[in-house]
DNA sequence: GAATCAATAAGGGAAACCCACTTTTCTTTT
DNA sequence: AAAAGAAAAGTGGGTTTCCCTTATTGATTC
C-alpha cells in the first residue's frame, strides 16, 4: 500500500476545517497532517511538517493567503499549494496562480472536485475550473506580455489614480472635481481603462475596482 | 437508546455541506436527514420530512437564510432554526433572532460550540455566544449604551440587503434585477436608507456602502 | 380602530452617466 | 523624424439615475 498524501489545512473557520480534515481523513490515498487557522501560525507549524499539500482559505483574517503562499514559496518552493476560496475565480483565480498556487477551488464546488484539484495537485499537476482555464488561456494567447504582469500595471499613473478612486465610490462628476479635470476627460479615462483591462462596461469596472481596494494593494502583481 | 435528532442542512457552499454533515452524522446522538444548497430547494425538500433542527447559512445566494427562516417559521412554526453565518455576530445576530431562528453561530466558532449549539437549540433552549446574549440582555433591558451602536442597525433586513448589494458595486438596474424587483422600489429604498443613515445624497451613500463591508470589518481592530 | 412601519411600486423632470468618435498637445521611444 | 503613448477635452445622443411625491397592502403597535 502506497504512502497517504499528507496535506496542511490553513482556513479560520474551524467548522470549516474540522469538516474539510473529515473529508480527506475519509480518503484511502490522503491524510490531514495539520492545520492552522492563520498565516503566522501556519509557518510555525510548518517548521516540523512535511507536507505533500498546503490548502490555503483565500480570506485569512490578517495576512491574506495569497501572501501566505508567497512566503511559503519562498522557504519550500517545492510545496504545491492550493487556494480554497468563497469568491468567484475571476477575481482572484489569476493573482493566486501568479502567487504560486497550483490551483484554485471555489468554495462552492462539490467536494469530489476538491478533493480531484487535490489530488491533482499533489500529483504535481495543476487545477483550475474548465472555464477558468480557457480563460486564462485565451490571455496567455492573446496577450504578447510574458505572463508576469497583472493587467492593472499596465494602466499609466493616471488612469490608476482615476481607477482607485472609483474603487472608493467616487462617481464621474466627482472624480472630475478631484482631480480639476474636465468630465470629459474622466470619461475617457473610464474607457481606456475599460479596454486595458477587458471590462465591457462601467458597471463591472466599477465592482472591478471595489474588488481591487486597499487590503489587497500588496496582492497586486509585482516584477 | 434514544432516537437521533434528525438536522436539516442548507448551505450553499457544498463543501461546507458536505464537512458538516460528516461532522453531525459521527455524533452518537445526532444525524443528518437531508441538506439543501438554495431556499427554495430547501423548502421543497421539507415537504417530506420532520427534522428536528434546520441549520442555515446566512448568505445563500438568493433568498438569504434570514428570509428562509421567515418562511419556514410560517409554515412550520415548531421547527427550530439554527443560523451559522460567516457574519460576526453583531451584525446579524439580532435580526436572526427577530426572524425567528433560536440561534446563531459564527463559522469562526469552533466544531464542539457547534455541536453545542445544536444540542441546545434542539431541546428547545436557545444558543447565542455568552457575548453577544449579554450585548442583548442589556439593550433589552433598555440600557443604552450610544458609543456602540451603528446607524445601519436601524435599517431594515430588505434595507440592509439593499446597501449591501450597493456596497458591492451594483448599480439599481442590477438590484432589481437581482432581487426581482422594480427599479422603482430599488430607488424607493434608495431614499429610506439616505434618509435612516442621514445621507444626503446618492454618491454618499455608495461610498457609505462601500466602506461598510462587513467581511473587512472583522479583521479590523475593534475596542 | 387608528397609527405607524415595512415592502412594493409608479410618475415625471432634471441631472448625470455611458459610449463611440474625434482632436490637440506633449513626451517618449524607435 | 516618425510612431506610439499619455493626458486632456469636445460632440452628440441614447440610457440611467436621482429625487420627490403619492399609493397600496399587510403587520405591528398603541
Amino acid at each position: 500500500m502506497k504512502k497517504k498524501k499528507a496535506v496542511f489545512i490553513v482556513d479560520d473557520h474551524p467548522i470549516m476545517r474540522d469538516g474539510i480534515s473529515q473529508l480527506i481523513d475519509q480518503q484511502p490515498d490522503l491524510e490531514v497532517c495539520g492545520s492552522a487557522s492563520s498565516a503566522p501560525e501556519a509557518l510555525n507549524a510548518l517548521n516540523g511538517l512535511a507536507p505533500d499539500l498546503l490548502l490555503v482559505d483565500i480570506s485569512l483574517s490578517g495576512m491574506n493567503g495569497i501572501d501566505l503562499i508567497k512566503i511559503v514559496k519562498k522557504r519550500s518552493p517545492r510545496l504545491p499549494a492550493l487556494i480554497l476560496s468563497m469568491h468567484s475565480e475571476d477575481l482572484y483565480a489569476e493573482r493566486a496562480i501568479r502567487a504560486g498556487a497550483k490551483g484554485y477551488v471555489m468554495k462552492h464546488a462539490s467536494s469530489d472536485t476538491l478533493l480531484a484539484a487535490i489530488r491533482r495537485v499533489v500529483e504535481g499537476r495543476m487545477y483550475l475550473s474548465p472555464e477558468m482555464t480557457e480563460k486564462l488561456l485565451e490571455k496567455a494567447a492573446g496577450g504578447n506580455l510574458p505572463g508576469n504582469e497583472s493587467p492593472v500595471d499596465r494602466l499609466s499613473d493616471r488612469e490608476l489614480e482615476i481607477f482607485k478612486l472609483i474603487g472608493q465610490g467616487l462617481r464621474p462628476q466627482r472624480i472630475a472635481e478631484e482631480l480639476l479635470l474636465s468630465i470629459k476627460t474622466v470619461e475617457t479615462y473610464y474607457s481606456r481603462i475599460k479596454q486595458k483591462l477587458n471590462i465591457k462596461d462601467a458597471d463591472e469596472l466599477l465592482r472591478m475596482a471595489i474588488a481591487w481596494h486597499p487590503d489587497l494593494e500588496e496582492t497586486k502583481g509585482r516584477s
